[in-house]
This record gives structure tokens, sequence and C-alpha cells, in this order.
DNA sequence: GTTCCTGCAAAAGATTTGCAGTGAC
DNA sequence: GTCACTGCAAATCTTTTGCAGGAAC
């Protein structure tokens, strides 16, 4: 990739009509760094360890204009909270698994999976299909073993 | 199938050390009928047009027993509310598509991406699968013409 | 100077919990 | 008689909104 997502996200940001803040800023290159998708406040949290403090209004705030410009992609997990992530090139696309007893949750792709659905895509009575969320549910390996 | 769901969801809760009551009964024999997820709201709605009120905490506490017991699935379509559907068996085990623009949610199955899964549940790295769930987002037929 | 950005505090929703009375076994 | 079931009201938790001061352009 010869631009980062922050570049990227700074322009479409901009085109938006939106000015540059230090709250977005500093969300902005948390999201960059990050390999699979956090909760607002995990967000907030790291935010703060990072002593750059972010309002939690703001961090939904910025987050759901993210999402509205499609740079970043709304994660449900069965949680109770929703996480965020950067929405990545499709060479980096990726799932979701979820240990339901520690609630532990890990990124995975899969190829054949992705070729699946972009096949059943065009059968399904939607018009358009924009984006896709799979999810599975299990016990990881160390609650399995206790 | 020669056993209702509703029967075999009450052998379940019986065995679990559980009494009847009305407002359970009330909620498996609704849940059994439809076909496809509902909202606890709706559920309470529905059930109250049927004269058969239940409270919105019962509503909530029942369904979170039939999802421990395994006769309910949660299902998240990224509308602030979950939704609740009873657990089908595998051959009419199905998915959702929801329209983003009107929140319209249908169910859709197939079998080309369950053996994906299915074989996908092997190599991932969690100990045990045990469910999954696929969202396709988009826009319906309605909303994209509009 | 205008419009966007941000934090704070309050509000809005969805879901959960405490408690007391009723009902099943 | 005991323990589960239920409704009501209150509490909790996540997310959203209103408002006022400050910053970007």
């Amino acid at each position: 990739m010869s631009e980062t997502w922050t570049t990227r996200a700074e322009a479409t940001l901009t085109a938006a009509g939106h000015k540059r803040g230090g709250a977005r800023r500093a969300l902005l290159e948390l999201l960059e760094g990050q390999s699979c998708a956090l909760t607002a406040v995990q967000i907030e949290d790291a935010l703060r360890r990072e002593r750059r403090r972010v309002s939690r209004a703001s961090v939904y705030r910025i987050l759901e204009e993210l999402e509205r410009l499609r740079l970043v992609q709304r994660v449900e997990t069965g949680q109770a909270m929703v996480r965020y992530e950067r929405l990545r090139d499709n060479d980096e696309h990726h799932h979701h698994l979820v240990c339901d007893s520690c609630g532990l949750v890990m990124p995975f792709s899969d190829p054949a999976l992705e070729r699946a659905i972009d096949r059943l895509s065009e059968r399904v009575p939607l018009a358009v299909v924009s984006e896709h969320e799979i999810v599975l549910h299990g016990s990881c390996r160390e609650c399995a073993a206790a």
C-alpha cells in the first residue's frame, strides 16, 4: 500500500467538508495501528493511556462519521457493545471469532468463504450488497481446556 | 419433524429444573410460529396483540434462559436492538439480510456457504465452534429503486 | 467571520436487577 | 412448604444529543 489508511481517511474527510481536529486525528492514528476491532470504551481507554484524552461523546461522533464515509466498519459480536475497526482493503479483509466464555475476539480470514459470499451476493433478494459480517462463536483453547 | 420445537423446548426446560409458567408458554408458542428474528419489543407487542401480556422483564429473562439452553439464538443486525429466534434444525438453518435504509430484515439460506463454514470451523483457532452468524448488509429493492 | 470540532452534562434507549406476590410441584 | 415464575419499578449501561467555548479555514 503506497498510502496509509490514515492518509486516505484524512483526504476523504477533507473532501467531505470536514476541518481537522485533534480528537479525530488521535482516533485515526489509533485505529490505523489496530489489528482487530475495539469498543468505544476500549478506544477511549487506549487514547487516555497515550495521554490523548478524548471525550466519549467525541469517540462516538467521530466513529459514526467514519462509518458513514466507509472508513470504519461496525462489528457486532454479541457482547452488548458495538466494536469498530478500520475498513480494510480486500486483501486484508477479515472476520471474527468470539469466545463466549471469556469474551476474547480474534480475527480470521478465509478466501473460500469470501468467494462463497461473493457468489451468494448475486442471488440474494437485495438490490445491492454493500457489506457482510461473519462471526463464529465457540470456546477458545484456554477456556475449553479449563 | 415428529415433535415441534415448543415440545422439545418444554422438555428441555423441565429437565433443567424449571416449572411451567404462563409467560414462558406464551413466548414459546409465539417463537414457534415466527419465520425470522424478532426484537424483545416486537415480541412484547405481538404477545399483547394476542391478549397475552408479558412484562418486558420477563421477555428478557425468558429469552436469556432459552439462549443458555440453546433453544433460542441471538441475532445482531446492527440496529441497536438484539433480535431473537428459535434455534432451527440444520435443514432450516438460515442467516440474515438487512436493508440499511429501511431496516428490513429477511432470512436467507445457502448450502454452499454452510459447507464453507463447516470446513473452516475445523481450521480456526477456537477449540469448539458452537454457532455462527452471517449478516449481509445492503439496500433492498424498494430502497434501491427509490 | 463562519462553520466545524470538542467536552461536559444531561437525555434517551435497551437491558438487567431487586423485591414482593403468585403459582407449580 | 419450597422454589420457580412473573410484574413492577428502579437501576445500569451503552450510546446520543444540546449547548457553549475554542479552533480551523
